[in-house]
DNA sequence: CGTCGAATGTGAGCGTTGATAACATTGCCG
DNA sequence: CGGCAATGTTATCAACGCTCACATTCGACG
């Protein structure tokens, strides 16, 4: 051919938005219209993206891909972003609360449940930093489960604080404010952890267990004469 | 006319994102090509759009549009948006450094020393939440400043321990530790308020300033034996 | 068993955003 | 004054959240 020297250059755009089906297992008798599960499935991949990559490297589309489905279908289970992270946050808290019930069920008196509610506290930061924060800076209307089992463990707290007075270990101080102070201290060193304080980065859980059984052991002693 | 009853209905697409100069003052003889002092006017509606609205508020176009002038200009002063957030947040360091400069500038000894800089510490976090969030959240490279700054207010601390262990008024405790627990304290108090936590969504700075006291208090004293 | 409505998924597209590249204008330094 | 660096503009991308009209499927009810 003559003209083998032009070249004529055409420029193609694709729109891969909606190349969706490679994402499909390739193996069996798949591609069924319905997913069946999309909803848990799109809450599991985001709980697990957010615990590895933090909130901000979730998107609704990426979810969508990663599920094999168009982008617009999780909004047939999740109105907006905004509720889809709710419910990843309250399966984050659930967890959470799973772990702080777990370390607390196997001791006995009130000071001990007290240390050990810390540590796990602490720990679950450490562990999860995405998780922890997103369980507390979500603050939607619809996420008020959050809210409930939050005042929950404050309850559930002071009743612990009560305990500990009624056997004489602690001094008979506003219960309310002990567990204020004692939630302040937990919740700060969980979150000068998240929060990457230079003195606290990337700590191993086992430093984090020391951390949280000084801070606590130094309240319960106080730091000096009022 | 005959064509009076017929219809020709016609879309218009217009973009609307160039239509920069309606922003412009249209008073006097402006419309210098050049802004003249772009890079500070962004840092300066920046830092006031997080105080107000929050960190999500902020677009790199609304920044843009806000200071009238094209929606890529300010790529020129800020590399991308992390950037701009990491020096607006720097802006907010310095002035929360100097607001607790400013609050322990007048107490004599250690002690109140300490506990002023707990009531300024809260008091911000209760009056700019935002800004204090993005502080403490803020983790880039290029903003180790930030770092430095918080790392120096530690030393501070430390430094006001040790002279408040010579004065005898706190015992001879590492104080490394009761920096960590003293910091942890009004840390978790201050993000607690950040966080909305529901014993103490929107405090005034009044109540910040009691709770601070109480809890400082609390610390100093101890809660019991250990 | 068939049918019909509700639940769920698709395709296309709107408007916004962060970011980049090629080009225009200006200030300033030699 | 001339030229170069700083600064601003225009146009354009890709990605995103979200919506709408339409398609497919499931399941309850006759």
């Amino acid at each position: 051919m003559e003209v083998s020297d032009a070249y004529i250059r055409v420029d193609i755009k694709v729109s891969v938005d909606n190349i969706f089906w490679y994402a499909r297992p390739v193996g069996g008798a798949e591609k069924s219209y319905h997913h069946g599960n999309l909803r848990e499935a799109l809450l599991e991949t985001a709980f697990g993206l957010v615990d590895s990559e933090g909130v901000e490297a979730i998107s609704m589309r990426a979810l969508a891909r990663e599920a094999g489905v168009s982008s617009a279908a999780p909004f047939r289970h999740f109105a907006d972003k905004q509720v889809l992270l709710d419910a990843v946050a309250e399966k984050a808290a659930a967890e959470f609360e799973r772990k702080l019930d777990e370390a607390t069920a196997q001791c006995s008196d009130a000071l001990t449940q007290f240390r050990a509610m810390s540590v796990a506290y602490v720990r679950f930061a450490a562990e999860h930093p995405a998780l922890f924060d997103l369980i507390h800076s979500t603050e939607s209307i619809s996420a008020r489960f959050l809210g409930e089992v939050k005042d929950e463990r404050r309850l559930k707290l002071i009743a612990l604080i009560i305990e500990g007075q009624n056997a004489g270990l602690i001094p008979e101080v506003d219960p309310e404010l002990i567990a204020l102070a004692s939630e302040a201290l937990t919740h700060g060193l969980a979150r000068m952890i998240v929060d990457r304080h230079p003195r606290l980065r990337s700590l191993s859980s086992e430093e984090a267990r020391q951390l949280a059984l000084a801070a606590t052991h130094l309240l319960q002693t106080g730091i000096g004469l009022s």
